[in-house]
DNA sequence: TTTAGCGTCCCGTATAATGGGACAAAGTAT
DNA sequence: ATACTTTGTCCCATTATACGGGACGCTAAA
């Protein structure tokens, strides 16, 4: 009897449905705040559809995420709601304190950009997404920036598949369970197996490469960081226009990432 | 600083606001995620004593808050608690989409950092303070890279000072109604009258400079960014090593970041 | 002008949060 | 090694709180 929860008809929940804990109108307006960054500016009704809930519920929620101060909306007189800063300053002071990571990247990233012209990109795995922390733009022109907190497929990104490379088999394997797409048409699934050996390769060689992701035609070289314990917890890579940065070119940095990723580890490790 | 018995949270909102839609474990669970990712990592039993909240609903909302992605412990034997990725992709994807002001400051700051060579800062105005939402690294060397997310009251930084500029007299007076502290030493309060001059000049200049900022010495002129409304909104700055950007160096950059400044609102307001 | 849709709010009901307290295990002092 | 402190975890009766159908006035489009 301790834990019934006979939740009958609202099984739906997106992503999460873990009542371990529970705390309904916890989830639910964390569920909000993530929605609405993704679809800002949106307006009550129209969010209180896409998430199947009753207006107002969702109204009584916006209203309580306001005077928190981690939503607001403009002043029309249909207010269209948005994320505040809150989440980017939290998430900023976390990335601050957060191990030693970002410290120890920084000087390593700022070599690597001089040595090579090119941006460096610093990500950190989030469940089956990397997010990119850090970013130190290269000399050369570039043609986009990424923003901080971008977050993307570990099959996506070179420092991505690096990671997923050195994955404890089990891990990988739970990650293989769901389909991935290919970046470029996000219908295209890849074959497992596909992704397994191009995996292999990337074990063996220490680095990965990505070439021609949109949304800027931008290719990249990556590699895996690795906490005291061996595992892959981030990834490194240095990433330029796609027709500066040529397979070949791409090559030619691979001394230089995996070099840097590994002095990177082992800065973590000395704590 | 005093900040050691206060215990409640100091920041803004939250506490006891008469949240208009109620809501009391929401406004519980934001807290909790603010004061983690200041504490982090931290315990379960340490936490509900600086909030001052019983330890059974501490421990059951980070459970709940570890369930949904927010926050995450590591696997000690006595769990410490940290924030996830999940603010900063929330926030990312709100930078993302949010106004225009990203995509229009984009190419005029890599445009200022070729010409300056120093790194380029995009701060967003939220309340009294201003957030660092983008950063393009300058082509000189660079002793301290400033995480995207970081934010500082309005008075410490040049882009600050340049919104606080502008703004209508009556925000400017209840923004002054509590005491500002000077950067460096943060007992110090600088007097009203002191800062309002300072404004003054800045208004009448277009511009503010800011000299020798802890932590590393840094220095950077800096000035407003403005909505279609003309209300001061963001800022815009070169900041570069104290040694090497003097008084004399910020001032020549003056036409430049005000021409930078004034082509980002200009764009703005196109929309 | 009409009308479909929106934001806002009320309020009775049933559900879900609350927090004191108990307990074992981890860490600290003796 | 032993006693003591503090921590993480969980239970459960109580009651405070979220829920959401529905009503209302207003906005913007037809």
């Amino acid at each position: 009897m301790s834990e019934a929860q006979s939740s009958a008809d609202d099984g739906r929940a997106s992503d999460d449905a873990d009542p371990r804990g529970a705390s309904r109108p916890v989830g639910l307006a964390l569920r909000l705040i993530e929605r609405v960054a993704e679809w800002q500016p949106i307006g009550a009704s129209d969010l209180a559809r896409r998430l199947a809930l009753p207006k107002a519920t969702v109204h009584r929620l916006l209203l309580a995420l306001e005077t928190f101060g981690w939503l607001e909306r403009d002043g029309g007189s249909r207010p269209l709601w948005s994320v505040s800063m809150r989440p980017i300053a939290v998430g900023g002071r976390a990335i601050e304190r957060k191990s030693g990571l970002r410290m120890a990247a920084l000087s390593v990233m700022d070599a690597l950009r001089h040595q090579t012209g090119e941006s460096i990109h610093l990500g950190l795995v989030d469940g089956e997404n990397i997010v990119l922390i850090e970013r130190i733009d290269g000399v050369n022109s570039v043609n986009i920036f990424l923003p901080v907190g971008t977050s993307w497929d570990l099959s996506w990104s070179s420092s991505g598949k690096s990671v997923l490379a050195h994955l404890p088999e089990a891990e990988l394997a739970s990650y293989l369970q769901t389909p991935r797409y290919r970046r470029k048409s996000e219908t295209d699934i890849i074959p497992a197996t596909e992704l397994r050996q191009e995996l292999a390769g990337i074990r063996d060689r220490g680095f990965a490469i990505s070439v021609g992701v949109p949304p800027a035609a931008s290719s990249s070289i990556g590699a895996a960081i690795f906490d005291k314990r061996g595992r892959p917890f981030a990834g490194l890579s240095i990433t330029g226009a796609s027709d500066r940065l040529r397979e070949e070119q791409l090559l030619a940095l691979a001394p230089q990432i995996t070099a840097a990723a590994r002095r990177i580890s082992i800065g973590m490790s000395m704590d």
